[in-house]
DNA sequence: ACTAACGGGACGTCCCGTTTTT
DNA sequence: AAAAACGGGACGTCCCGTTAGT
């Protein structure tokens, strides 16, 4: 469940961590940062790695050590771990699409609150970058896999079982038109309560 | 709705197209059969456009005036129309869910009766090649819109209803969903049941 | 048989080819004389592709459509059809040891009058650069073969006999070897002369 | 003379090495297995240093330092000081040539009943990947050196005398070949024998 | 009109030398 | 002293728009 929030990669996080690692993380940041800076200026495509690299003062070698492709600036991301914790931390017998509104709601309003700005360039980012849009599938994909395997563990299910897969599809695809709608109409709607009307739909059953 | 088929471009279709019209099919599907066979061969990214337009006869200039971008030819497909012709023809009370059932079974059991080959790689390339996956994803969304458009007139509510566009992105994502769970069981099962039983998990309301 | 020696590419050769062609050629040329240029000035591994393309006048893309790598521009050549033809030209009786001499000093004696600097440069770059002398070998087991087709031809022995292998390897290894040891020598003796000779040494059976 | 062998690098060969010393062949030889493992798996442009380094269990820097670049990886033995030695332990009174095949033969054979699996391997790399072939060139000329400088001790020629050059080149290219050729012929014919062949036409005379 | 050739630029990979941590 | 990270630069591939020949 990447859609659209990056992993909160705070710097200040473990005081355990040594330099090194400290460094690496700040460099990723900055090459983040310097990224969705010059995108929202410029545009995703007008933008080549060499002037990210600038910009975050690293060499484009450094850029393409930390992000394979350029696309993953922005897709890479570390919540999946995440939405695999929480959703472990559910209880139980909570009906699966609650757990998952719970989850959601919780993270995105996380996001929100602490890195808006970004949270928002990067939902913009997604909505309008063909490449970006396209690379967001398969983030989707591999959050799908991970919401499988553990409502496979729940239920008792296998995790290919047809079934769960249709679950986390049609969850996770519902839930990014359901941001991209929000987007749509300006942000003027709140969030979390399109989010709940959007698995309401779900858990209805699909009719008009 | 393109998830996995090609249109139906049969140059022998019409009799009314003039011999330049049918050439210019020819020259279509000339360049997406070699393009397919190399594709299966050596893999979707080692296959130069040019190796392309080299196997079809044309100049890569041609290939380019056919197919914007490479991944067009596996993409680009004259689907949407047809979808959306035949979604209107379903009768108007007939749920709507119901009527998606008709059209996708109905469009799907005549390509896999008159292209199977070609549908079956189709499928696999969208599977197996992450940029055309990614591609795919883009398609949907075309798909998603013209289904919206339809039910949208149908249903007499506005073509950005959030509730719409749910039910279009979550029947389009459970689609794909689906056939890819039937390939990876080896297309033993039968397709038209499993796409029948996804639509009735998401008719039902998603619960586990 | 390209060991030294570059094709005669002579643009003004056949009066039948279109501009387009007579460009080409041209274009292959410049590159070519612009990069040797460069490599003596200032070395191989010192002159990068895109200063070569820029003393050619072309755009670095156009340096790679020409020659598919850097070392292309120095090895590739159109030598081989030529030795098929020459040596297919000699007499059927003559020893093949002495057919390879004829035709190999008749080469480089047409070499080092039309295209002396040309020609010595190249050796020299053979000599000199690692990476070029490396991918000498290639063109090397490339005129081996040739030279097998045609002696396979002459005796009706097949193409992959031992004894043909050896004599095209041992023959072909030795003149560069008599090439480079004339080059150390500060190029005082006669070429054609340490040619006869080695070929001699070969032919009478190797003792010391 | 490395054609195809590698030095016999035995970790427990001597127990005159210090631990340090013993480590460091280790390592060595480490790293050049996981190389040897992962060119055959994937081959050897696909396959970075990088993750060499890693399936060793060594860092890329480490890597660097055992071996200049990634070619010496494959390339680098330590079998001329063998070759050196074994020739000149040879009577003087034999004639070169038999010498030579003396040695190869033996150490041939030691390879193949020592390490059979890695000389084999590395023949196939040598004649499979283009760019080990292509450095194996350069192997060669210093076995020739070498070679040369031997026989011109024995002879009491000079080192660069155009008569040793060429046998060693004559010799050295010869034997490559027949190598080769015993491997196109699915290794089936004996080698030793192949081998012996292969100089006795050299001994003869090139002829046809 | 059609097609070949070119330009220009981005991408991503690799290599190897240098600097920084550990 | 060993390693990790970085810098810098070259290479070669690809794409797609433009120009220029046939």
């Amino acid at each position: 469940m990447k859609p659209m929030a990056s992993a909160c990669t705070n710097p200040a996080a473990g005081p355990k961590l040594g330099l090194r690692e400290r460094k690496k993380i700040k460099t990723r940041q900055a090459i983040r940062h310097a990224a969705y800076r010059l995108f929202t200026e410029r545009g995703y495509d007008a933008t080549p790695v060499e002037q990210i690299a600038e910009a975050a003062e690293v060499s484009p070698s450094t850029v393409f050590r930390y992000f394979p492709t350029k696309e993953d600036i922005v897709l890479t991301d570390e919540y999946d771990p995440v939405l695999e914790r929480e959703l472990r931390g559910r209880p139980k017998a909570e009906p699966p699409l609650e757990s998952v509104r719970h989850v959601i709601v919780g993270t995105l309003r996380h996001s929100m609150a602490q890195e808006r700005e970004e949270t928002a360039l990067r939902m913009k980012l997604v909505m309008d970058v063909p490449a970006i849009r396209a690379r967001m599938s398969e983030s989707t994909a591999t959050s799908a896999r991970v919401l499988c395997s553990v409502l496979a563990e729940r239920t008792g299910r296998p995790a290919d079982d047809l079934e769960l897969r249709v679950f986390a599809a049609a969850v996770l695809g519902s839930l990014q038109e359901a941001i991209f709608h929000w987007m749509e109409q300006g942000q003027t709607a709140d969030l979390e309560e399109t989010i709940d009307r959007t698995l309401a739909i779900l858990g209805r059953g699909l009719t008009l």
